[in-house]
DNA sequence: CATGAATGAGTATTCATTCAT
DNA sequence: CATGAATGAATACTCATTCAT
């Protein structure tokens, strides 16, 4: 039998090949700086083969968004099933689950945050605004003040800051996430008091 | 006769314009999607034109960073005068004149926000990040813990996130900006109660 | 159970299947911007479908061709037969059974007189020419004036353009091939009054 | 002084040469079979200099089109001037300077005639279409017979297939378009005085 | 101060074709 | 009988940049 590397292996999983070198390359250089001759090259596969998988460049984004994004549209699915204002237990539980979520998928939320300016016209675009307002939808209280609506805007937004500026800090990355997470809920549990 | 609008009007202000209509199309549409005829197109010039005034394109780019960007300098001059670690009141103004930096420089930093990933191999992305590092460096206590370092960092995200997304939202914008320096001034002020 | 529609029922019969979509797709979009994909996918199989069928693009072509060209191929054999310079009936009776292979073949004749450029080095073009100038060889009376001449050549032209424009224009199907074919005998029998 | 050949001396014409040797090569292998990498190559030029001068490839063929057909435009709008139904004089004297058009517009008009598929769905295509119907709407008698309305097309289709067919056959130029002229005013003539 | 003309390197995308299964 | 996966070569088009005038 033999576990054959190279060519051989590579039967059957080259569309999730594609997914995995895109986004790897997309995320550290930018998707309109990112060729698909670059994606093919590196696969050692024609720029044609890309095309037998996805229709478009954008198709791929599209395909790797789709496929990481599940977790989130479930947590959204949840959090609108619960009454509404939502409990601060409800809100703590989004936060929570949400950290663990961003940390699977760093590398596609990393360039999403790279390259809102790309991406806003694509269908990506459109569904990650989606998603962060919908995000948001459970967290927010209409009725209540302005700087406690502010506060879970800032829960959120510190939750996506924080995931990429502190790799440039020192530190055990789940210890940071903790510390995060503990900002995040801080954060909602005054916006919640508030009431 | 007559001081004529139009062609006549323009002289010797033209490096200014095409800073004014290519941080317009940055913002709009961004870095790598603005094509240097689409500059020249819209001020009614040849591309040729932007190279008598300009380098490159990058170099268009840098200039207007450049010249929006001696605001932040001077803050975080002035910040790192301050005695460390910095007292609750230097946190609170540094965050008080960065506000209202942002609203002066907003379209700047929205496209800085949105190109990071494009941004990030010009000089500029360096600049830039120096910057956001700088004034950190100003809140910060390397003592304190790291939950506490979080929510310094919070605080400078609570309002760059906090400018362009509440646009989505409804309310009067200096109220807005409010809400957000009172949230981001509460982050740091338990930053600064932990010690 | 039951004789099964769709997959079931084409069995067998995929090569004819094929030409019948192909020449509709030549004739509505012509050869070249007719894909192969296109093709397939009009008949729910893949590409690799059509090469079991046929070696190539061309070779479709040709096939269809082929088929339909069998009747024009008698009425030329039959002419020869005919004896030189040929009667005016002969003429006549040639125009009249041209007529009506026109009628039937209609789709491939627009097609070749749409794609003459593309068809032209092709088997095909050479092909169709030959025809072309094989019924003109039975028309033709090499001593009669190049009015004359002419006028034979028109009264084929006529007949091939009145096929195809006189769809832009109202009036019965029949009517019009009738009124064609009496314009184009008209004038071989004014070429045959010169003599 | 010196009249250079070669690189020097094809300042300014540029355009006008692209436009030139485009119509060759359209009218010698069709307009999808050409590419802009030949029109390029053949002038020694690059790619992008082609779009420098013009914006698609089919604005080059929209250029070349729109600059040929002045004179036949001129001749539609000069026999919308006349009295309706038309004089068989003025039926006489369109198709006699029509004639004339023809001869000089000879490539380009070679290449609307077979390549029609190509052009059908390009803006050239329809406006030869609309000139085309121009032309038979000088001509025609709607109140006449059919027959005779089927001859004003084959008028025309006599000339434009006449002037691309004979050219396979022996004669005087000159000569054989005297002789398609005959032939198309007789048709004209005879379809007038069937009134 | 600016233009007209051009380039070289690149892009996403499409196509006819092949072949092992 | 047919497919899934891939290729090689091509295509139209775009872009930042250059330079003589």
């Amino acid at each position: 039998m033999g576990t054959g590397t190279g060519k051989q292996q590579r039967r059957g999983n080259t569309r999730q090949r594609i997914q995995d070198v895109a986004l790897e390359l997309f995320a550290e250089q930018g998707y309109e700086k990112t060729s698909l001759r670059e994606i093919a090259e590196r696969l050692d596969v024609t720029k044609a083969a890309l095309y037998y998988h996805f229709k478009t460049k954008e198709d791929i984004l599209t395909s790797i968004f789709d496929d990481s994004t599940r977790p989130i549209d479930e947590l959204i699915a949840w959090g609108h099933e619960q009454p509404q204002p939502p409990s601060l237990d409800v809100r703590k539980q989004v936060l929570s689950r949400y950290s663990e979520i961003l940390v699977d998928a760093a590398p596609l939320f990393r360039f999403m945050q790279e390259n809102q300016a790309t991406v806003r016209d694509l269908k990506t675009g459109e569904s990650f605004k989606d998603r962060m307002f919908g995000l948001y939808d459970i967290l927010k209280d209409p009725d209540a003040p302005m700087a406690d609506q502010v506060r879970c805007f800032s829960a959120l937004f510190t939750m996506h800051g924080g995931m990429f500026v502190l790799k440039d800090i020192d530190g055990d990355p789940e210890e940071k996430r903790k510390a995060i997470l503990e900002v995040a809920i801080d954060l909602v549990t005054q916006a919640h008091s508030g009431d």
